[in-house]
Order: structure tokens, then C-alpha cells, then sequence
RNA sequence: GGAGGAGUGGCUGAGUGGUUGAAGGCACCGGUUUCGAAAACCGGCAUGUGGGAAACCGCAUCAGAGGUUCAAAUCCUCUCUCCUCCGCCA
């Protein structure tokens, strides 16, 4: 959400920002309504002006007979202010709808664009590597060593159901301990498993919903399953007023991730790129109100994941997000797309987005600015790791010829000092 | 799942229809005192929003939403959260 002051007086920037990011929104017709909103309210408030004087009178007054008019006087005051209040009541509705639709604006370094086509690659690390035999997908070589079961996953779990088996669950849980390891070594994260369960309340807040209802699972208690642990950590602090001194917050949590997927039928049905439940490693971080202090963050949260990739040796390549690909309440976003060898192109494993306030505007996490100011904090957040997605570009990037598969260097160590999976045994 | 109880400012805690944005205490900030500190004493101390150059003034806020009333922290309804007891349970 934004200020609807910077909204009025930067109407030609919020509507900017909103045609670059290619969303419909009308910045005039919400102004028409805010303007609405406030000459009623000053109505009201006048009337209510009246109504409490009377109200001191009344109180003052001794004689019965003289309260009575008094009285009297004030239900016809009393009238004329439900009349004004029933109608302050659909605006105030009105408005409210109208406000949480306003997209946030992208920054200057954004790039213009419509869709994903038209994101930007501005970095490219690690050599892609070259197979003297056809590269299988990741599918293959699971089955091909008893990793996975995706038919029994489907008859279990339904369409885009998995299960994981053997090597592939110990190399899984080698992945959460190297990445926990790494990132609790990077810096003051505060490791927090948080629950996947959240109310209605902390989607509205991150920005998932109104928009995004249908990519969401919903119980028959209202709650709903999150699509990332950035939602119930960015609540953890929602209408808290946090020490100045404690800024920023560095989260690293961990949580199951729940995508239906909806606006991706028939992409990536087959295999564990996609799929409708998952585990991730995420970054959140909360700091002070600043823009360059945001921009500090979002490049070291960045980096972090880099970080991991690089040590990993898996092959990526940096995206800017360009406007239209960004999301309601994203000022700038990165994408990191890992190499996929069987498809032969990069595929997304992170994004690190920041929203200056819009988040927090939303959750009402502020903090006592030096000058006593309560100010709304900025927040950012970016993927760490998440399985099993991560596994698509590991278990390509390392198959060898034999269809076994070398295990990353820096894994070996979580299991056991096993260098290979596989070969199956005949 | 059943039966009860509770939710007031940063904390504690009074307030059960009428100058209550809310007593008292603690914490915090300023001052007096002191070589300095502690103690004591004096003063200040919520948030949001509208108006104003400012002083200041209006409105709203006592978990949340709705209702009753001229008037609600106080009465009624629903929701949420917490606590106690019983039942069930990884």
C-alpha cells in the first residue's frame, strides 16, 4: 500500500509506475474517490463536533425539562449524521478496495517491458558444461537410479504429486544442512521455522492477496497455506513498533511452500520443477525507512544467493526484472536462473524483490526514527534455496555418462563424504 | 469437541452509561538538588488523521467488526486472541 498523500501529490509517478508495469490502474478515478472520502469525513466531523458539545451540555444541564429539549435537539442532529455516515460507509469501501490495488513504483533502473520476454540478462556466471554424451533430463536420471517415484506421487498427491526416494531424500536433506550452514555463516540471520498455515490477514499484508487468491490453497477455517515463508515472517513483527537499534532484521526461514499453480497449466507437468508443494529457504530482511538502504540489502541478499549457486558450481545467470514482470508491491527484482542441461536454457531458482513500505504500510511494522518519527520500515526478501527445484539443475549439471550422478563437492560432507550416486546395479 | 474466565496506553492497573484519551504506579525524557550519581521533589510523556506558519484546535482510537442510546471503555451480538478445567491427540 501506498501513502495516499505521496499518491496525491505524485499522481503522474504513481500512474507512471503503473503503466510500467503494465497494470491497469486509474490513479485520477482513485483520487476522485479520496477526494469524496475527505470532504464527507470533514462533514462528519463537524457534525460529530456538534454532537459532542451537546453532549457536555446535556450533562451540565439540572433541569429535566430543559435536558429533554436538549435531547430532542440532538436526535435530529443524530439523523442527519447516520444519513451522512451510511453514505461515508461505500465510499470508505470504495476507497479502501481502490488503495491496495495501487501498484507500487518500480524503479528508475527497471526496465521497460510487458512480460517475462522481456527481463534482462545482466550476468552470466560459471562455464556451461559440455556432455560428450546426450544429456538426460533430471527425470531420467532419477528414475534411472531410484530417486523418485512420480506415478505413485500422481496417484498419491494427484497431478504434479512426487515422491522423493533413496539418494535423492539424503542428498535433499544434505542441501537443507549446506544451506543452513552457509547462510547462518553469511551473516546475523535469525533462523526461524515458521508455520505454513497463516490467516487472511498476512497474504493481504505481504501483498498475495487480493490479486492472487487463485494461486492459493485455502482451508474450510479461512486460513491459508503459504506459498512462501516470507509471509508468515514478514507478519512475525505485523503492528509492532521495533527498536530502532534492532535494525535491520535478518530472517533466514524455513518453511513448506504450497503453489497451485493456476496460471501455469501444462507448463512443466512433468518432473519436480514445478509442483504444488515444496520446501524453501528464504531471506527477509527488515531495515530502516531509506532507499539506499534497501538498495544495500537487495544487493547483499542477492549476493547471498549467488553465493550459494556459485559454490554449488551450478551455472547461472542474472536477470532484471523488467516492469511488467514485477508484482503489485516489487520496486526492482532479480531473478537468478540456474543452467538446466537437458533443456539448455537457465530456469529460475531465486528472486530477490524489495518493497521499500509497501509491505509494512500493509502489516504495520514501524519503527522510532532518531528524531522520535514512527516510521514504516522498507523490507526485502530473496529465496535462499529451494528443494526440490534446486535438484532439476544439481542432478543435470553432475550426471555422468554412466547415469549416476557426482555429488557437489561442498555436499559431500553432508552425506557422509559419498562422492556418487548411482550406478544402479544391474 | 464440552464448561467457564479474561483482553484498557511501553509495562502494571483503576474505571460498569454522561467534561474519561482514560486515575494511581513503573519505565522513559527534561529540570531542581549533587563534585558526580542515587534518592527526593517539580514538570513532560499515546497513536492516527484534518486544519494552522506556529501556539493550538477538531475528529477517531480502551482486542476487532456490528448494534442499542441524545451519549458507550462501560450494555447487546458476532469474530479473534489468551487463560483454567474436562475430553481427544502427533
Amino acid at each position: 500500500m501506498l501513502d495516499i498523500k505521496f499518491i496525491r501529490g505524485n499522481k503522474d509517478v504513481v500512474q507512471e509506475g503503473a503503466k510500467k508495469k503494465h497494470m491497469p490502474f486509474d490513479v485520477d478515478a482513485l483520487l476522485v474517490v479520496d477526494e469524496k472520502r475527505c470532504a464527507l469525513l470533514a462533514e462528519i466531523e463537524s457534525k460529530k463536533t456538534e454532537q459532542n458539545q451537546f453532549s457536555e451540555k446535556i450533562v451540565n444541564v439540572s433541569n429535566p425539562a430543559e435536558k429533554m429539549k436538549l435531547i430532542d435537539e440532538m436526535k435530529v442532529v443524530k439523523e442527519n449524521l447516520n444519513k451522512k455516515e451510511e453514505e461515508f460507509k461505500l465510499v470508505i469501501s470504495e476507497w479502501q478496495k481502490l488503495m491496495i490495488q495501487v501498484p507500487n513504483v518500480p524503479d528508475i533502473s527497471v526496465p521497460e517491458g510487458k512480460d517475462e520476454t522481456e527481463n534482462q540478462q545482466i550476468k552470466t556466471w560459471g562455464e556451461i558444461p559440455k556432455f560428450d554424451f546426450q544429456p538426460k533430463n533430471h527425470i531420467e536420471i532419477m528414475e534411472g537410479l531410484d530417486m523418485i517415484d512420480l506415478e505413485r506421487g500422481a496417484k498419491v498427491s494427484g497431478f504434479r504429486g512426487y515422491f522423493l526416494k533413496n539418494e535423492a531424500v539424503i542428498l535433499n536433506f544434505a542441501i537443507w544442512q549446506f544451506v543452513f550452514n552457509e547462510m547462518m555463516q553469511a551473516g546475523d540471520f535469525i533462523p526461524l521455522l515458521t508455520p505454513s498455515l497463516v490467516k487472511k490477514e498476512t497474504l493481504l499484508g505481504t501483498g498475495y492477496l487480493p490479486q492472487g487468491e487463485e494461486d492459493l490453497y485455502k482451508t474450510q477455517d479461512g486460513t491459508y497455506l503459504v506459498g512462501t515463508s516470507e509471509v508468515p515472517t514478514m507478519s512475525y513483527h505485523s503492528d509492532e513498533i521495533i527498536p530502532a537499534e534492532k535494525l535491520p532484521i535478518k530472517f533466514l526461514a524455513f518453511s513448506p511452500c504450497f503453489r497451485r499453480e493456476a496460471g501455469s497449466h501444462g507448463k512443466d507437468t512433468k518432473g519436480i520443477f514445478r509442483v504444488h508443494e515444496f520446501y524453501k529457504f528464504e531471506q527477509v530482511i527488515l531495515c530502516e525507512a531509506n532507499h539506499e538502504e534497501s538498495v544495500k540489502y537487495h544487493e547483499e541478499l542477492t549476493k547471498n544467493a549467488e553465493k550459494l549457486l556459485q559454490v554449488l558450481q551450478l551455472p547461472y545467470r542474472t536477470l532484471l526484472i523488467c516492469g511488467g514482470d514485477l508484482g503489485l508491491g516489487q520496486v526492482k527484482k532479480y531473478d537468478l536462473e540456474a543452467w538446466v542441461p537437458s533443456e539448455n536454457i537457465y530456469r529460475e531458482t531465486h528472486s530477490a524483490s524489495y518493497f521499500h513500505d509497501f509491505q509494512t504500510r500493509r502489516l504495520n511494522i514501524r519503527y522510532r526514527d532518531q528524531d522520535g518519527k514512527l516510521k514504516f520500515a522498507h523490507s526485502l526478501n530473496n529465496t535462499a534455496l529451494a528443494t526440490p527445484r534446486i535438484l532439476v539443475s544439481i542432478i543435470e549439471n553432475y550426471q555422468q555418462v554412466d547415469g549416476s550422478i557426482k555429488i557437489p563437492e561442498v555436499l559431500q560432507k553432508y552425506m557422509g563424504g559419498k562422492k556418487i550416486i548411482g550406478p544402479k546395479k544391474v
